[in-house]
DNA sequence: CACCATGGGTTCGTTGATTGAACCCATGTC
DNA sequence: GACATGGGTTCAATCAACGAACCCATGGTG
């Protein structure tokens, strides 16, 4: 989006928000990056999004300070996307539009969001039911609803069933030895 | 978005959203729209959009129920395109990228939102700084802030430099005749 | 009546982005 | 030595966006 024509024009800090993350992929690549992936395999299945286009998108919001490549072992050399506190602040905007889907485009309750401490439902809005306090990011679980696919193909959504806490990083199941 | 390759195999409702609104110029068009903005024309110059790209999301938009098409004259006939619930939904969505837009990308104060009940600042998460109630979209008024260009081109930014209830139709200059 | 302006579009050639398949490369494992 | 894995790049074909031009019905002006 911020290549070529884009929003420039416009004096109003949604249209700056959305030169920045407004492009096709983008938002779901934050998403899953809060979620805990980190990979680009990882990314790569679970978005089901062409290879160059994963490449482009880590690359932007990497520039953006979205995201941070971190070398995570040498030798083999291999790298890491890990969200930031930039990219961590995208999540009430995702907890806005997840709600707003839930309920006008799609009734289905696929995943829950709970309050760490005290295990109170998170609110659209962010606040905990049961406690009444904003919840931050780095305090909510994840918990698969009673709507979610309870076997997936792809590692990762398979992954994505334990309930985990957000930015920590996802573990997916080591390869199975094919006995 | 929802045109050819698409996100639907995303078991997300945050997929499912971005499905509807998460094409490139959707959104600025319904933060217009509940800005105020019911016109082709004011769309057009306000978005500095192009006309066909314009027709298809009022379009879509329309299809999606997010938009309403109505006329609201014959003769010549004229329609106007009216927000509705669900696209009014969707004001917490473009309140929090606001938000994310101002705070991470681009410090500016361009607009402020106002509770029209009590006057108080209506917070990034949609409650009112004075009287703490949740603000509804109706009750919110829009006040130009202080880093806004005061003389801005197009009547559309000119007509939103006064304050003015959300979802209210906007008034535009009647053309001024050129002595 | 002829002419131009306005609102609300459509058509079309050009440019740019997305897609998916194929390929690449360094390392590690059987 | 052969193959698998992670993390990419390249490329042709397709799709969407851009912007300029055109269209059409009506209304106002000289």
């Amino acid at each position: 989006m911020a290549l070529g024509k884009d929003y420039v024009t416009q004096e109003c800090s949604i249209a700056r928000a959305l030169e920045v993350v407004g492009e096709r992929w983008t938002l779901l690549v934050v998403r899953d990056a809060i979620y805990g992936v980190r990979r680009y395999n990882d990314f790569l299945v679970h978005l089901g999004i062409p290879r160059a286009v994963l490449s482009a998108r880590l690359r932007t919001l990497t520039e953006e300070g979205i995201l941070e490549k971190r070398r995570y072992q040498e030798s083999p050399p291999r790298d890491e996307y890990v969200v930031t506190e930039r990219g961590a602040a995208l999540w009430p905007v995702l907890r806005a539009l997840g709600h707003w889907g839930r309920e006008h485009v799609d009734a289905h309750r696929l995943r829950l969001f709970l309050h760490a401490d005290c295990g109170g439902e998170v609110e659209p809005y962010g606040k905990c039911a049961a406690c009444g306090t904003f919840v931050p990011v780095a305090d909510v679980v994840m918990v698969p609803g009673p709507e979610l696919d309870s076997a997936p193909a792809d590692p990762v959504s398979r992954a994505l069933l334990r309930p985990k806490r957000l930015l920590e990083p996802l573990e997916t199941e080591p390869p199975q030895p094919a006995y």
